[in-house]
DNA sequence: CGTAGTGTTGAATTGAATCAAGTGTCGTGG
DNA sequence: CCACGACACTTGATTCAATTCAACACTACG
């Protein structure tokens, strides 16, 4: 019934990670597949329907559009475009960058599958930035007033995204302690031990992934330039902490790379 | 009836600021009284109680908690604490700070009247930074799940407290291309815009104030050290932009100012 | 198969850090 | 009320981590 007609074969939770994941994909739960209900979702238990019994997973599935597919480089939304709706990824990745007006980007995050995008906007009702597909991916759109109204009948939706934002908040702090006193080896570390246990929360290897970013994109969301990024990861594989072959990145030594920046550690 | 018995005397939204605030203060609307209500204070077009009507405003209040001031240096939490309310500043500063191992600490924020502080507990359940007055200072206590029962029943508490949330997400990320991308003297620059028309919302003069914060917690927080900061604070005194005596800062400049950054802007 | 984008490496430069030596300011106790 | 000590701030000389400039290799794709 139900079917695999707009996206049938074999889909992994991150396009690009198809070679390293662990698990075969069931047609009703394959994350390119714009049926998928939240209920049956293979990321449920880290994406918005976390703490909600079933008739409220049912609820939340009734606002939540599944749009089709995005391509690499297609925009979510654009900077300064009205605020509408905020987004879970479904599969892929995507960079969220603003552009100042002599031209430089800057990259102001990553989002991977399970996690949530457009905060940014819930308070002026303009996006802050522009955000890109890395990769062909999927999104859930969860248009706000409807998030807003259901979470008003749902208090652990609420509850729940009350702690989503908590944790976006959270998140950026520990970026803004990184970005005023880690040396680029200590960012760079940082970085790949940081997309290392996202991966991990969507049950994807810990120590191989492929980047779904250019190391420019890395450059700009670290305060680094192309150059320095490249260098540093030249040093981390002499020292055998990583090997990398262009996106192709393998973990070869987690406590080695942590130790890099223990003593900044809380 | 209602008075000054514990807090006596005139005050100004921020104690620092005595001398250059520009209204008296009245008794019940003392930011140093804790008798004062929500419906009574000059910062509720600000603070939590916008956009709530009389009776909401009212419902507001009774979950408030008035504690008694701070004092220059006194915690409001630490770093790991159990995480149980938010905090409104009704008058003073705060500064928002995480200890590394190395003994070394990064300021993550600074809080003037009318600003939430505490957000960052909200996911963890723990506070993720220590919390500290920089002069004497009064908050109001807002315990959360509290908050959070209260949004439920009040659609348009609900809906401002995820705006307060989403406006310190979309700051946190502006904070992220300033540390990313900007020189020593654009941050601080910045820096000084920025407390400018925070001082402006609470009816402070934007072009005269005293600094709350030591030049090494301006550099901590703007990644910078002390000596640049300095070093940067008379750059900017010798092109005219502005006029630092200790603490008391006049902006001379502002348009200058915003200049130093203009290509920078979004 | 060519071209644009992505990535690497080297050499020179530089902005901010570090190291160092002061002066200024404030709060406290004698 | 003044003297003392601790901290806060400034300025200068030197160093260094990361950038910039430059050249080239790899890859991916129409």
């Amino acid at each position: 019934m139900s079917g695999t007609e707009i996206n049938g074969g074999p889909a992994a939770v991150s396009a690009s990670n198809i070679a390293f994941r662990s698990g075969d994909c069931i047609e009703e739960t394959c994350p390119h597949n714009p049926k998928v209900s939240c209920a049956s979702c293979r990321l449920n238990k880290l994406c918005l329907p976390i703490a909600l019994n079933k008739s409220e997973i049912h609820q939340l599935d009734e606002i939540v559009e599944r749009n089709r597919p995005l391509k690499k480089g297609d925009h979510l939304y654009r900077q300064n475009d009205e605020f509408k709706s905020v987004y879970a990824v479904r599969s892929g990745s995507f960079k969220a960058y603003v552009l100042s007006d002599n031209g430089l980007g800057r990259v102001t995050g990553f989002y991977l599958p399970g996690e949530i995008i457009g905060m940014d906007g819930i308070a002026s009702h303009h996006y802050a930035n522009s955000t890109q597909a890395l990769e062909h991916s999927s999104i859930c759109e969860i248009p706000f007033a409807q998030l807003e109204k259901l979470s008003h009948q749902l208090p652990n939706l609420q509850h729940h995204f009350f702690a989503i934002m908590g944790n976006e908040i959270a998140k950026d702090q520990q970026i803004h302690t990184l970005l005023s006193s880690y040396t680029a080896e200590e960012r760079t570390a940082s970085f790949l031990l940081g997309l290392s246990s996202r991966y991990a929360r969507v049950s994807l290897s810990p120590t191989r992934f492929l980047l779904p970013m250019t190391r420019s994109d890395i450059g700009e969301y670290l305060g680094l330039t192309v150059e320095t990024v490249s260098r540093i990861f030249t040093a981390l594989q002499r020292k055998d902490l990583i090997a990398v072959n262009n996106r192709e990145t393998e973990i070869k030594d987690i406590k080695g790379l942590r130790a890099l920046i223990g003593s900044k550690a809380a």
